[in-house]
RNA sequence: GGGCCAGUAGCUCAGGUGGUUAGAGCGCACGCCUGAUAAGCGUGAGGUCCGAGGUUCAACUCCUCGCUGGCCCA
């Protein structure tokens, strides 16, 4: 039995081409990524890579190692989501573009951790269970990196603690060595006189505890005051007193020579003028008549003052570092007891004093002979003794502050200049700062503020008393001379190379003096080199001794911090090794901030730093990465929960727009003969929008503006192609027969569209892109392919002119038809019949079919008008059941009176 | 405290060399569709361009000083 016609107009639905795609509406990124992670991995894609551009020219970033402590956090995701971004987008630039990732391993940090758990290690034991701790960690941020979709030979990663790398930093430091970059000298450390060692600033606690805070006098002997005033300094540590070299004063603020009294005593003292009120209020000494004289810190500069009980003089000097908050504006300087007294008797040519033994007792240095071996805290009573009885004591008081212990002995930890070696900077500041100028900042101002720091920096120590690092390779005659022998250093280098630089803590001195062929009596000590010189020279141990890399390395990419870190050690061992910068390019980004702008740790929404895999288990990898892409990382990178709602939608949007795309390429996945099709405007207009997408993106990708990327595709998918291209192209790819022309121009397009933005996306969203592209049924990874090329030959700026007219009528249309729908005259905007009035030109410039799907309207009339204007009643056509569009054809093939022409046509050809 | 940097709609970002009513996407509100459907489309409301001075015929754009935030020093 035949169904009738009425029958049928229920049922036009299989008729029509509908989308079909396997490729899932929902994303499942959690359980997707691990599968397609699984796949790359048995394929050996990343070895695919190198292989396919084996040829190619090369371009290496060169990974700057993360410490291996830790889980990977939003901060360690965004610098390593970045520089995948760099090294995939090279590559499909149809560049080389190895990837070595790193682990920075030696170091504080762990040896911490280590000592803080089990008390009482040799150092052989504490580097045995650092490497332990060290390894573990490497394990798990490996595997963290890797569910981020980045690509690397994470198989083969280079690690600070392998031999080889040990050995390639003893072999730059023989080279330091052998160009006289390297001296020893004192300087001050936290020192611990209970367990007689350096500590570092994390082995500090702090105590509260009870000083006798002396108010002391130095009398002038030069200049105007000379022998009529004392300048009068305040310290909670007489013990430094005998280390006194000089006293300084702040250069800007103000000072007073001022005569005051106390009881009978008078006296002439210099101090600031600010603090003259605190003084006389915690000393007695009382103010007496005005000022003789006031004058700022800088008039003191350069006179001398007398010891108060040494025959010595103390040098006024100035810095910026005395403070008005206590004391008297005036501060004892003594270069071997604390840091700003060491700096600023470094500047000014001071010897470091540092009279006070291992244990914390005086020596015979001190210049009382009296006080000789006696523990310096219990010598504060003698010499304050010593000042009352010299006249030099202007008042005494006990003083209550938290002052520094040692973690381990709960000893009072002392500032103790001891022996330490040091890269002298000047060799190397004028070619550091001369190769600056050579390398390429982003953003721009990187230059300067590395500039700044070298500009401003002390000499380099390298030298740390701890047990988590590689030796420093000093040796020392039996009669104790430290001894720098470049070819000694060469020997330890093959040495270690070997067997590791644990050899350097097994063997005794005579061992390793024979393994090294040393004389006899050669000594050596347990210190190790700072471990920014470990990483400081990676260009050495790793860009310049893999053959699949090369040093200097094109781009080195860290966040800002590393201005002063790692850019600035790199910069400056490969000035010293070669005279120029390790890297041609230097890429800095931000910091990771909540949606106030604070920094996470500081954030009340963000207490701890948090986890890249919290976020990667809920949402998915590229929705990490798709972060990463969106935001400008030159600045402070925000982050949010809401972003990542928002960046749910923008990936949903992209994912759809794929997903459409594909399910109207269902009948001809394979590429299009393009001389079969023939285009129309609105498949001219699209294609011409996708080489500047392509341009656009190419172009951004070439700066590094990542983001622009972002907001390009975006847009496109969103605008271009969801509300507009796809939207329009609607009624023809469903409606119209599978093989229309038209039909297939357009799958012409989506084809190339679809393709292009596989590739455009596939740097951004790793593990979606090779998804939607695997439906293209090549085979093969979008990650081996190149980015699309634009064709010039779908360029039509004019066709991009036309677009714009007729969509500001679009525009103008639209409100009529919004108009139309509230005032309930249709609902469907098939409904509507519009009369247009605009200008004449589009009533001639394009036939009103074209028009009508340009607008997706049933029924148009023009009119001509100076301004565009629209209005919309309600068609008199009746809707054709096929195509639901309202026709004045519906009803013209008596077989199907519920039919327009086009789709009755459709219908008796399928049914033919 | 010093050096460097940033501050445009609720969110993320555009806004060459100063020049008409400051833009986009998302979100939001309202509506349409139910043949992209845990989708799609339309319309709309949102901004003292951090603040205060100054230069200029004209400042989001240049200068100064603040405020807030970041990195690095001290």
């Amino acid at each position: 039995m035949l169904a009738s016609p009425l029958a049928m107009s229920q049922n036009y639905k299989p008729t029509l081409n509908l989308p079909k795609t396997d490729f899932p509406m929902k994303a499942g990124l959690p359980t997707r990524e691990p599968e397609m992670l699984k796949n790359w991995e048995e394929a050996g894609l990343y070895e695919q890579i190198q292989k396919a551009r084996a040829d190619a020219e090369l371009f290496v970033l060169h990974d700057g190692p993360p410490f291996a402590n830790g889980d990977v956090h939003m901060g360690t995701a965004l610098n390593k989501i970045l520089k995948d971004f760099v090294v995939k987008s090279k590559t499909m630039s149809g560049y080389r573009a190895p990837f070595v990732p790193g682990w920075d391993c030696h170091g504080l940090p762990i040896e911490y951790k280590v000592v803080k758990e089990a008390k009482h290690l040799s150092p052989l034991e504490v580097r045995q269970r650092s490497e332990a701790f060290a390894r573990k960690f490497i394990d798990i941020q490996r595997e963290q990196f890797k569910r981020l979709g980045v690509f690397g030979d994470w198989a083969h990663p280079y690690l600070t603690m392998n031999p080889a790398y040990e050995a390639e930093i003893l072999r730059a430091f023989a080279v330091f060595v052998e160009r006289g970059l390297v001296y020893e000298s004192l300087k001050p450390v936290f020192w611990s006189t209970g367990a007689q060692t350096a500590l570092a600033e994390a082995e500090v606690e702090y105590q509260d505890r009870e000083d006798s805070a002396v108010y002391v006098k130095f009398p002038i002997v030069t200049g105007a005051l000379g022998g009529k005033a004392g300048i009068v300094i305040w310290t909670t540590t007489p013990w430094t007193l005998p280390a006194n070299l000089a006293i300084a004063v702040h250069p800007k603020e103000r000072y007073v020579a001022q005569k005051f009294s106390r009881g009978e005593e008078t006296d002439v003292f210099v101090l600031a003028q600010s603090l003259t009120s605190a003084f006389a209020a915690a000393t007695g000494w009382h103010p007496a008549g005005e000022p003789l004289a006031t004058f700022p810190g800088a008039k003191l500069e350069g006179i001398g003052a007398q010891h108060p009980f040494l025959p010595r003089t103390a040098i006024v000097l100035t810095a910026d570092f005395v403070t008005m908050d206590t004391g008297t504006g005036a501060v004892h300087i003594a270069p071997g007891h604390g840091e700003d007294d060491y700096s600023l008797g470094k500047a000014n040519s001071l010897p470091i004093l540092s009279p006070v033994d291992d244990h914390g007792r005086y020596t015979e240095e001190a210049g009382l002979p009296e006080l000789a071996g006696k523990y310096v805290f219990d010598a504060n009573p003698d010499i304050v003794r010593l000042l009352r009885d010299r006249g030099m004591l202007v008042a005494e008081e006990v003083y209550r502050h938290t002052y520094p212990y040692c973690w381990r002995s709960k000893t009072p930890i002392i500032f103790r200049a001891v022996e330490q070696f040091f890269i002298r900077i000047d060799d190397l500041r004028a070619r550091a700062l001369e190769a600056v100028t050579k390398v390429k900042w982003l953003p721009l101002w990187g230059g300067n503020r590395i500039a700044g720091t070298i500009e401003a920096r002390p000499d380099w120590v390298i030298s740390r008393q701890r047990s988590w690092g590689v030796p420093l390779p000093v040796f020392y005659s039996p009669n104790n001379d430290a001894i720098f022998d470049p070819s000694w250093i060469r020997r330890l280098a093959d040495l270690v190379a070997k067997r590791g630089s644990n050899i350097w803590f097994e063997l005794d001195d005579a061992a390793l003096a024979r393994e090294l062929d040393l004389p006899e009596g050669t000594r050596h000590r347990n210190d190790t080199i700072d471990v920014w010189i470990d990483s400081g020279v990676s260009h050495q141990a790793v860009c310049a001794t893999h053959s699949e890399l090369r040093d200097p390395a094109d781009m080195y990419l860290e966040a800002t911090d590393q201005h002063r870190g790692w850019f600035q050690s790199s910069l400056l061992t490969s000035v010293a090794l070669h005279d120029r910068a390790p890297y041609k390019t230097c890429v800095t980004h931000g910091f990771v901030v909540d949606v106030d702008g604070k920094k996470i740790s500081k954030s009340s929404t963000y207490n701890k730093p948090m986890d890249a895999g919290h976020f990667v288990g809920r949402h998915g990898a590229d929705i990490v990465r798709l972060w990463v892409s969106s935001v400008d990382y030159s600045d402070d990178v925000p982050f949010s929960e809401e972003m990542f709602t928002r960046l749910g939608d923008t990936y949903r949007r992209i994912r759809n727009t794929l997903r459409i795309l594909l399910g109207n390429l269902a009948d001809s996945l394979a590429p299009c003969s393009a001389s079969s099709t023939q285009s129309t405007l609105v498949d001219r207009w699209i294609l011409d929008r996708l080489q500047s997408v392509i341009d656009e993106c190419r172009a951004a990708y070439d700066a590094y503006e990542f983001h622009m990327i972002y907001h390009t595709l975006n847009q496109f998918c969103a605008v271009d192609l969801s509300s507009l291209y796809i939207d329009i192209t609607k009624d023809r790819m469903y409606c119209d027969a599978p093989d229309s022309a038209r039909r297939r121009a357009t799958q012409a397009a989506m084809r190339e569209i679809f393709d292009a933005l596989c590739r455009l996306l596939a740097p951004i969203l790793v593990f979606t892109a090779e998804e939607a592209w695997s439906y293209l049924g090549t085979g093969d990874s979008v990650h081996l392919q190149l980015f699309p090329e634009p064709r010039e030959a779908a360029r039509h700026t004019l066709v991009r002119g036309e677009v714009e007219e007729l969509l500001k009528l679009r525009g103008v249309i639209g409100v009529a038809i919004e108009k139309a729908r509230q005032d309930k005259v249709i609902g469907n905007a098939l409904e509507a019949a519009v009369s247009l009035r605009c200008d004449e030109r589009f009533a001639t410039a394009f036939p009103r079919e074209e028009l009508e799907e340009f607008f997706i309207l049933s029924d148009l009339e023009l009119e001509p008008a100076n301004e565009p204007s629209a209005t919309v009643v309600h068609t008199a056509y009746e809707k054709c059941a096929r195509c639901w569009r309202h026709r004045p054809t519906v009803g013209a093939i008596a077989a199907h009176p519920d039919l327009c022409d086009r789709c009755a046509a459709v219908v008796v050809e399928a049914l033919a």
